[in-house]
Parts: C-alpha cells; structure tokens; sequence
DNA sequence: TATGAATGAGAATTCATTCAT
DNA sequence: TATGAATGAATTCTCATTCAT
C-alpha cells in the first residue's frame, strides 16, 4: 500500500499556507516553481495535488469564500443589538483586513482568467459571501447587506492602493453612523427581516 | 519644438487606445507584441515611445486618474442642490462603470508592482482623486468625499466580479438616500466645506 | 516454480494487450503511467514486471517476432504448390496488416534507441523473421525469402503511411505474378532450396 | 528597417541541416533546445521560424519529398531503355540510402503525429513521390511504379533495421532481374505509358 | 507483491528587451 | 524614427523512476 495521506486535507494545508503569498504577487507572477519550494515540496508533488496553476486560484478563491463566512459569523453573537452586530463585522474585517485584500486580490485575478479562453466560470458560491452572508449574519435585507458588504470591499481595496490615505476606524465608524442614522429614521422594521431584533427603542 | 507634442500626444493616443484590453488582461498577461499589433506598431516603435513594459501601466494610470477628476468634475454643474451633484457624480460613474472597473484592476496591477524588487513608488497624486476630488466638485468635507468614494468603488468591484448580483442603479440611489438621510439628520454645515452650498433649507 | 511461471504468462500477457497503443503512439510518446493504467495496474506493478520502460521495448519486439514466424508458418499446409504457399504468406500479413505495420514502427523505435548512449543492442533473433522465415516455409532460397519479405514490408509500410494510395490485394498480386513469372521463367529448381517440393513440371 | 533576411530561404536552410539528426533520433528524442544549438542559433530564434516543433516536421517532409523527385528524376538520361532508367532509379536510391532512410523514418514520426489530437494531415503530395513520380519518370504504368516503389522502400527499411542483413547491390539487381523478366514476359508494351519506349528489342 | 505519493531534471514554449539595418 | 530578427532566461507542465507503506 502506498504512503497514507488524506489527499483532501493536504490540499487544504497547501492551499492556506500559500494563500498571502498567492494573493500578494498575484496568479500571473507567482510560478509554480516558487509555491512548490515555498511550501517545501517538489514541483511534481504541486502538481500530484492541482494539475494547474489555475486551480490552485480556483480552490484558493473556494476555500476562502466558505472560511470567510463561517468565520464572520461565528464572531457574532446572539441576541445583541444590531449596531453591535454591525459593528462586530466591521471589527472582525478590520483585524483580518489583510485576509480580506487578499480576496479582493484574487477575485480580480479570477476575473481576469475567467475572461480568457479556457478560463472557468465565476464561484457563484462567493457571491453569497457578498451580501447574503451579511444579511443572514446580521437580520438585515439582503439589499442591505449588500449595501455594507459593498461598502467594506470599497474600504479595503483603498486601504490596499493607498495604504497612508484613510483610517479603517475612522471610516468603519463614520460607516456605521451613516447606516444606523439611517436605519432609525427609516425605522428598523421595513429593514429587518426577523422582526424583534434590536427594536423597541422608543 | 512640434516634435515633443506630436510624441507626447501620440503616447497619449497609444496609452488610451489600449488601456481596456490592458485593464482586462492584466498587466502581466498581456505581452509588448500583443500591444504593439494591437496599436499597429512594431515592438521597436512601441519601445520608442515607453521604454520598458513597467512604464506603459505607470503612464497608463497617470493619464487616467487625471482625465478621471476632470471628467467628474466637469459632469457637475454649479449652483445645484447637493444631492443633485451628488447624483450627478453618482450617474457618471455609472455611465463609464467599466472605465472605472479598469482602473481599479490596473490600480491591483500597480499595487503588485509596487511592492516587487525594483518596483515603482504608487502615483500620490491618483490618491486626490480618491476622495479629494469628489469632496471640492460637491462641497463635501474629505472624510464624507472618502466615503463616498469608498462605496463606488466597491460598487464597481462588487460589478465586476459578480456582474449578476447588484444593480447599480438600486445600490446607488440607496447610498444616496441612506447619504442624504445622515446629512439632513446631523445638520448640513457639519458637513459641508463651504457654507452657503446647498442650503436655504428651512 | 508457478510463481515464475505466472510470472512470465502475466509479462506477456501485459505486453500483448498494450501492443498495438505502444505502435502506434510511439515508444516515446506513451508513459509508464499510461500504460499502467491502461493495463490496469499501478506504476509500480508494471516497475515490478519491467524494470525500464525500454525493456517493455525490447520484449515486444521479441514476443513480436516469434509469435510473426510461428502464426505464419502456422498457415501454411504442407505439400501445396510454391504459388499456393506464396499467397498463403501474402495473405496471412494482409489479414494481419495492422500487425505487421506495427512491428514495422517498433522497429523504427528499436532501431534508434538502439543507436542511443545506454541503448540496446538489435534483436538479431528477429532477423530470421525477416527473409529466412519464409524461406524456410516457402522452400525458396534464403535470398528469395528475403526479395519477398522486403516487398511486403514496403507495401506494409506505404499503406500506413498513406492508407488511401493503393490496395493491399492488387499489390500482392501483381508481385506473386511478378514472382511466379521469374520463377518459371529462371526455371524453379535454381531457386528452390528443397528440391522436389513442386517440381515435376519438368 | 529591420535585418534583412530571406525568411523562407533560411528556413528551408535550417530544415536541411538538421534533416539528419532529426531523423536518425526521432522526432520525439530530439529537443528543440538541442536543434537550436546544432544550427547555432538560439531557441527564441528557432520558433521565430518555425512556430512549433511539429512544423518543423511538417516543413521537413515536405521539402523532402519536393527535393526526391525532382533529384531521381534529374539522374534519369533521356532516351534510355527502360532497363537502364530503372537501374539509374536504384543507383540513385542506393546512393542516397540513408537519406531515404530519413524520409522513412520521419514518414512515420509524422503518421504518428497526425494519429495525435490536434494532429495534422497526412502531406498528400508526398504519395506523389511514391510511386507517380517512379512511373513517370521510368515510363511505367502508374502501378508498377507504385511496386516499384514499395520494393525500394520495403529494401532501405530492412536495411535500417538489419544492416548486415543482405546487400542493397544483390537485392536491387535480383529486383530489376525479375522485373524485367516479368516485363518482357508481358509484353513491354501493356505495362508503358508511352508506346515506342524501349520497344521492339530482338 | 502491490500501491501511488514523491521526486526533480528536462521538455516545449514565451516574452521583455536589444540592436543592426 | 521605425522595423522586426535575435536572444536566452524563465515559465508551465511532464514523466521515468523510486520507495515507504
């Protein structure tokens, strides 16, 4: 019987421990030569667990979107008030900012070889990520949801290009004053979707 | 002395003709034989007029960001209502969404490029158009004309990688109102530059 | 004692069923992973059949030009006329054309690996099949055998390189009317090596 | 203006330097690197002429088989009887032996590589060579110029295969003895395209 | 025996750039 | 100025072979 590996797993290890580097450089600078010695395996081995290049993007941008998700969520709590919840996500991309410019990152490079003959399709799967995720997470309507996930992809892509322009906090906060400015006037019902959740304030 | 113009303005022509392609691509995916046919040249002309490939996206996003601020701006026209001008920045970015698209892939591009060995400092001055720029064409304080910017941004970000899941159109006319609505309820003069812009309101 | 046997029968077994992709491809366009799979074994049984992919080579070759002489002697009956014997020869190669165009190719292969650093040396065995073989079945001289062998490997040989040209039965008989008319024109005994097969036609 | 140079000139130059090598290794144990540094150029330049290694063989073959017709039909004399034109065909192969056996072997490289996916056609004007070219030369019918050329080639790959086998000299003349007897035992005149050639002897 | 994960040298091909004309 | 032939390092990917299990 051959060495025992959970092939799955190992990819996944892979997939991680690459993924900053991948993102960073981009698809198109990054040779395979360079992931397969920075992760300390052969050239044959990279490609034993990704026939291509492209789908090392493609799994990376895969593994990403479903992390990204589960791990947003999770840093919510139950039954706290909906700017706590608001806030919480914008804490939450805010220590993982450099995670989320990497997504931000890569889903261009998707994009771009998407475009190309041969490329692959769009991960639909990402696109609940973007908005839906949110909007389950916080009770808010998916259009919503959007609306902040929009916002926070706009923050970290000009953090990304002008690192020394704007604050993440100050921005963020100034984000959730406008919303919730916004959301007490309109009044929470019409934008909720589970009616209850942080109402009743007078 | 006609020399110098001709060879600045062909630059110029050859930069615009290509930026989409080069956007879409990518910077490293599309090659100075691509560009040259593409253009009608041969390599040797094209190295004539940018000598190396870094100089071609350096220029590129020096030309954009410039025609981008004046374009705006000159979409916008005096004495309006801020929302209006608001709307009316609004409504430009929308008609040129992939003019816009480009330059926040080219910007990836520039952003990768920058942080490689013998890579090019970022053009300072494309910061003023984000932000900046928005905030003197409507009166806005910087911080609001960053957060302005911000949302678009990722609006156009959003489109890009997931043409089906927004209307720009929706999204917008809801940051507008979720904008305007915040304005109105902190009091205008917080938030406005100049005094006397917009106002006359009660 | 089975163990070898098994042994044996399974090596030839495996080289028979790859036979015919292994012409066809080319010795260096086939890989052992291919092979292996079509076979229905893991790399490292077939490493453990065939310790190089060139011995995989050399015994084809060798299990081919056996198995060549034998079934070609097979189809010849005793005691029938030159003519009869001849065309049993031609037709036995024009039923097993495929065959014998792909021991044609592995020769080709044979040969220059053969002429290689490291290469083997030729199968001298497989000489025999060409010219002495039939020969021997024929009654001819071992010169004649040859002059036959040699027209049918070309006409083997033209049709796979050009399978539309001409047709397999009208060259053959147009060579065994060519062949019989000097036979009998040079007078039979001068050429046959067993006298008294087919004479009396004093 | 660039270099001058006589881009098809130097191809064909390139094609026939190299002939031999590519032939005697095989198309798939000679690498591209290897070519270039045999002509002495490099690989960048190599594929400025010939866009891929399967061109190479394509444009090979081609300038091959153009050059063997005309070179046979150059060493024939007007005028001459048909014994003679024959013997002067398979002088001419004999002296060229090994070139023919190159145009045997790439023969079928490239059948190999038209089996291939994404392969190319057979080059049909190569048929031509084998056999038309033989009958119009010698006078013959079409037929016999076809089994004319199948003996040639059928003796130059036996030769290949097994140099020490038999005598390209003893089995060329047993091929025109039993040719010829075959003709004049026929009636030189069903077997000639054109009347009067070679005719009315004794 | 049998498996298939792992290796790494080497394959075809590309591409920014140079430079003779 | 303009051309495109020439370069060669670097890229993605392959594959015979080994070896731990």
């Amino acid at each position: 019987m051959p060495k025992i590996v959970d092939h799955d797993a190992y990819r996944n290890e892979l997939l991680q421990k690459y993924f900053d580097d991948f993102a960073h450089r981009g698809y198109s600078d990054v040779t395979m030569r360079e992931i397969a010695e920075s992760l300390g395996v052969s050239t044959g081995t990279l490609y034993h667990y990704f026939p291509t290049k492209k789908s090392i993007l493609e799994n990376m941008l895969q593994l990403a979107s479903r992390r990204d998700i589960s791990g947003a969520i999770a840093s919510i709590k139950e039954d706290t008030p909906l700017e706590d919840r608001i806030r919480a996500f914008s804490n939450y991309i805010m220590e993982k900012e450099q995670w989320f410019a990497d997504i931000v990152m890569l889903t261009i490079d998707y994009y771009r070889q998407q475009n190309k003959e041969g490329g692959f399709e769009m991960v639909k799967e990402a696109d609940s990520y973007y908005g839906n995720g949110v909007a389950e997470a916080t009770g808010l309507s998916a259009e919503l949801g959007f609306f902040f996930t929009i916002f926070f992809n706009g923050l970290v892509f000009h953090r990304l290009a002008f690192p020394d322009s704007i604050s993440f906090h100050d921005q963020a906060e100034l984000f959730i004053k406008v919303f919730m400015t916004y959301l007490r006037a309109e009044g929470m019902e019409k934008n909720l979707k589970n009616e209850g959740v942080d109402s009743g304030k007078k």
